[in-house]
This record gives C-alpha cells, structure tokens and sequence, in this order.
DNA sequence: CTGAAAGCGCTTACAG
DNA sequence: CTGAAAGCGCTTACAG
C-alpha cells in the first residue's frame, strides 16, 4: 500500500507537506503543490480515511436501529435517514434488531467501542428509561420516550388521531376498529413512574407515562370517537417482523366481528384488510372505510389506493439528523440535549416545525402520556377506501 | 477518555498484558488477569475499536450498493445480506444509488479509502465491465455482470423464465404482457465486445453480451412462448427509483392492450396491475393471470396473493455473504477470484448451489448473454392470481 | 511557507 | 509468562 511517506519521498517533500496538499489546510506554494499532486497522481495514492477517522476518533457512522428494514414503514424512514445523513456527510449502519441476539444492547456496545459515532433509535427496547440515559454517548429517539436527556422526534400523533376521528365521524362510521401493537407495550417500564393517571374510560389501563408514543393517536382517536358516541375496538398484532400475522389478523378481524364499518391501523395491517375484504366481497368504501397509518408506498401498492395518514418522512429524517449530529459535534455532555421535561409538564421549547401537539398535550385523555420533544405535522392523503 | 494505558497503570502491569487479557490471546497467569479484570472494571474501560481496526486496516464493513431500499425486491435482499453479513461478524453499509450524486463512483472511492472492507453491487452500473475489474478491492456482483474476475451471483432466470413459461402454456394463455426494465439496459457496454447475436426474433436487438442477467428469464419466457405460439409483448417501465411510474404503466396496460390474459413482472409492477384489474372489474385470475418475478412480501399484501416466482433470499445472501468476505480474506490479488469465463464458454466451475443454468447455458436464444458465475434455483409459490 | 517530531490507542514481535 | 519498544498512516502544534 502506497502511504504519504511515499509521496513524500517521490516529492521530495516532508509529511505534513503532503498532508496539508491532501486536507487543503493552510497555504502550500503552488510549486509544492504541483510536486506532491503529481507525485500522489504518479504513484496512485489514495489517503487511508481509517488512519485519520483514528485519529480523530470519529467513525462518520451512524447507526440507524429499526426492528426489521422489510416492514415498509421503517424501509421508507430508513432510506429518508440514510438520504439526510448523507447530505450531512455521515454514512448509515443498518441495525436490524432481528439481527441482533442480544437485541439493543450489541448496538449500543458497538457505540461505545466507538465502531459508530451516534445511534438513532427507531426500534422497541426492553431497557428503562435510565439504562439510555446512562450510556453517555450520542443517542436520538424517533417516536418514542428513552428517558431524561435524550431527544425525541415523532410525528404529531395527536394530530394524527384526530384526522382519522373526523374523517371517521364526518362520513359517519358506527364501529370502528384500531389495530395495532401490544397495547401493553404503551405502558410504563420499569424504573420510569411518573403521577399514575386514572382509568382510560375504555377498559384499558392507561399508563402514567409510556415509552410508546403513538399511543397518543389511539387514544385521541378513542377520545373522539367516544365523544361521537361511535363504537370502537382495539385489536392487537404481533411484533411487526412478523408480516404473515397481519395475514391472520386480517382474517380474524372479518371473521368475528361482523359489523364493522372501519379499520385504522399500519398501512400493511390495512393493505391485507383490504385483500381479505375483496376477497369476501365486502365494498369498499361504502360498506367500510380503511385508513392507514403511515403511508408508505405499500398504502399505494396495496388492492385499492389507500386512505392514510402521510407521516412527512423527509422532514422527519431531517431533523432527526440535524440532532445528532449536533450531540456528535458538541461532545458527550449533555450541553447539546434538550433539558428533561418535567412530568405533568409539557415542554414550550422544542418545537421545529412542531405543531400543536404541546399545546394540546395537557387534555385530560392524554394525561400521564409523554409528549415528543419535537413534533412533526402529518396529513390525510385522500385514497379510494374512503368516503366523501 | 480512558485508555488501555490507564488501565495497566491502575492494575500495575504492562500495556501488553492488558492486551492479552482483552484479546484473550497467549497466556497470562490468573492473578495478573483477574488484576487487569478488576481495573478494567473499576475504571468502566471500553476497547476502542477504531484503533484496533486501524492497526488490522479492517473496518469491518461491507458495503451494499443498491439502486434504493425502498423496493421491496432491495429491501428484502439487504435485509437478508444484512442477516448473512452479521452472523459472519461483519456490518452492512447501506449505499443507496439514489443518494449518490456521483453514482456507484462515490462508494468505490469510499472503498479505496479504506473506509469499507468490500462491495456487494447489486444496482445497475454505467460503467464499462473493464472500470470494475480495475479496481482492485474486494466487491461481489449481485445478479449482474461486471468484468472479469468478479464473481457474479444470482438466481437461476433460465429456469425462473421455464417455470413461469410452463404455468401460461399449460393454463392456456393467449396474449402475455411482460413488463420489465428499458430493454437497452441489457445490452452490451462500452468496452465489452464478444462474438455477436444475431437478432432474437422478436424485434429486439440481442446483445452479445449483457451485464445484466435478468434478460435470460425474459430470453427463455420469449423463446418458450414463441415455441408455443403464444403471443408477447415487452413493456418497458424506467427506473426502480420511481415507483409510482409503476402505476402509470398499469394504467396503460388496460388502455392500450384489451385482449392480454396474463402479465408477468415484478412484484411491484404485478401489485399495481391487480389494483388496476380490480378497478375495471376484470376477473383476475379467470380473465386475465398475473405473475410477480420477484416475491417481496409485497407479493403477500397485494390486492390478491400473487403467483409468484420465490427467489431464494437466504441462500443468495449467505452465498454472497461468503464470496465477498473471502476476497477479503484473501487479500488483494486475484488468487481467489474465480478464473475469468471465456467469451461463448460455459464455465463449469462455479456451482455452489448451483442449478443447471450453465448447461442450458448453451441454448442458442441464450446465445451471448452472460451466465452468472453462481446461480440459485427459484421455485414458483402458487397465490391467487393464476389458474390450475 | 516548510520540516522534524510527537502522538492518536492499540497490537505485536522481541527480549527478559 | 511479562515488559519495553516500535509501529499502523495520518494530523497537528511547534520550530525554523
């Protein structure tokens, strides 16, 4: 391997010579220049980006943690990441927690033994709050809460359910029915407990504060709908690596409950939805209405063009971006972070192009759940499975 | 930070035997090693990576280049190179061609920067097969030609384009669409010239060599179905990047071709043709059959269950997983790439799990088109979309 | 403006 | 079995 020190000596110039012509720093006489260039270009030289990454103790990676890059949802936030940290100069490492035996932690090890510069965390963890907290190394939260000091960015889900509740109350649906994750999953964890909140009115216990923000558009939705007096469920699927249980989750639904007039969940839970509604001969949208979640291409793809929520996943992945990199830039203390929202207390701050989920944030149905320290606006993008 | 250095002197040892004991290499007394632990522990040490990898000139990284990952086709495939590449202690580099300016040029620089151990090209390329071979670094073809002495892996499309030939004769077919990339993609490059075809019979001009495999499954549907006296159409849609131009060519389809009874394409072209056959009422798999070429999950979620040709994620991953990590294994020179194939010869080498692809090789429609050094059988899953 | 020297944190022959 | 020393390829104060 051709180093500096060759192109020095074929130059017949010192080391730094050649390394202030490669870096473009400080002032090289034009002749000097015109030797080492020639020289890098006669012996093929190619500078060795691992030797100065180690010296600067910089990776230029950033490791992106999604449960599996198939689901389209985390494949599309995925690619808008790796699009964003590439105009900044940083490259993507796929964290696929399907990957990984011992789930987070191996990513987090690989942070910590600088093989990567920062970690955006866009997956389920089974570690409290204060395990996060504690890793002292750059760390950005995408939709959801990983404890005091680190940064979340989301999409404004209470916006969100409350775009579905008026389509839904508007066209006048009667029996509504959300699918999603393991509801328990909302809930507090272990070694994060905050002021217990009270009975959600719907059976279900809801937590004082939840890792989980998306929690937040099902219970507007819920809040909503019950405010119209329209009947609603909650049906839970698996882990979303698992896309054949969407299968059955669709077949199910149909199978035992009769009388729905519409479904909201992820857009594969409505895309398979929708097949199985096809197939059943069920119309829609005139006998029922389908709306997704998040918009991916599959909501495009899918039986019918579907109705859906469009999480704006470019600037999402812009600010996301943009944040850790500055907690990359501005070292490992917490100078960078945004100061630790009290509970109870909705933080004024973060707001980029945030909406107004905060504001709203103190409703009484909400209580007890955490809002993200920054807040992305979705849409309704009108498809075929909906009424006007 | 704190360093191997910091360590020994708390624990009273030499650098080395701190070494020894992190490494786990050579001996060291129990007493010094339980010393070493303590400290290790005591002061929260963490080996820097970066420094070891820069001592190996390892970064540990492969690169995975491909066109986007939102496909569903490039997602599951990096998923599952992801998968491969980390059980056999390497990390995937998601190199996304949409997010290069200077195309596949930027990530072969990165290679030569020693900022990833080896590529695995599995998007299109402009450049002449003579550019790869130039290169010198460890990369792997994924289901394309790229010069000689790169090995090439990828399904069997011989026996993809028999299958799904057999599937429309014997259901009686009449009139199949197939839809595909822009057909002068499978041509011949610049500074790639090998004996010439002769023309196939259809219109199109047959390459005498093609860096892009996938038109021996269209070569062999095309030659199957003239034998048969079926009538064909090639439809050209652009780029994977842009999915929705998907949907404007099923679109067009229905327009302009009334009488077709059976399309082929991939998964995302099959999905958005249901879509549009579901909307015009037309029976789908009695009027008209639909088979997908790639089988994506997609295929699953689909407005019906598609027929689809299965091609082997796994085996493909763990077979390039293994090629790309041996080159880099085996250093630099070519001594364990494979022996270049002679122009219009088979190689008979290169068969790991390897189909018959080589032999049929020789059938004169095939005649000049590349076979891929390693080739792995599909299967055909039967759905919804076509007739037994 | 250019050169000699030290150092980034680790590994590895090489003496003891 | 353990320690002192050199070195991986580059960058950066620091003298000239």
């Amino acid at each position: 391997m051709v180093g500096m020190r060759d192109v020095a000596k074929a130059a017949g110039v010192s080391l730094s010579t050649v390394s202030l012509v490669v870096n473009g720093t400080g002032y090289v006489s034009d002749d000097m220049r015109e030797r080492v260039e020639s020289a890098m270009r006669q012996l093929d030289y190619v500078p060795n980006e691992l030797a100065r990454n180690f010296y600067h103790d910089r990776t230029g990676l950033i490791g992106v943690i999604v449960p599996t890059i198939i689901h389209p949802f985390f494949s599309m936030l995925t690619a808008a990441l790796q699009h964003a940290l590439a105009v900044r100069g940083y490259r993507t490492l796929v964290c696929s927690q399907a990957d990984s035996e011992t789930g987070e932690a191996e990513y987090i090890d690989m942070l910590q033994r600088h093989m990567m510069d920062g970690i955006i965390m866009a997956a389920h963890t089974s570690h409290a709050p204060g395990y996060w907290t504690s890793i002292g190394r750059p760390i950005v939260a995408f939709d959801r809460y990983l404890g005091e000091g680190i940064s979340s960015i989301g999409s404004d889900h209470v916006q969100g359910g409350q775009l579905i509740a008026e389509q839904l109350i508007r066209t006048g649906a009667r029996h509504v029915v959300c699918v999603g994750g393991p509801r328990r999953q909302f809930h507090d964890l272990p070694g994060d407990s905050y002021s217990a909140g009270s009975d959600s009115g719907n059976g279900y216990q809801k937590a004082s504060s939840t890792t989980f923000p998306t929690i937040r558009y099902y219970l507007t939705l819920e809040y909503e709908l019950n405010k119209a007096q329209i009947r609603h469920d909650y049906v839970e699927v698996g882990e979303v690596y698992d896309l054949q249980r969407y299968q059955r989750m669709a077949h199910e639904i149909f199978e035992h409950r009769g009388d729905i007039d519409a479904i909201v969940g992820s857009d594969v839970s409505a895309a398979y939805c929708i097949q199985e509604a096809l197939r059943l001969g069920i119309h829609v949208p005139g006998q029922l209405q389908i709306i997704a979640y998040d918009d991916s291409y599959l909501a495009e793809a899918a039986g019918m063009r579907i109705t859906a929520i469009r999480q704006d996943f470019t600037t999402l992945a812009q600010l996301t971006s943009e944040r850790i990199i500055r907690e990359i830039r501005g070292g490992d203390d917490d100078v960078t972070r945004t100061a630790p929202a009290e509970a109870g207390k909705e933080p004024s701050d973060g707001s980029f192009g945030a909406s107004a989920d905060a504001s709203r944030g103190a409703a009484a149905h909400l209580a007890g759940t955490r809002p993200l320290d920054t807040v992305v606006p979705v849409r309704l993008r009108v498809g075929e499975t909906t009424r006007t």
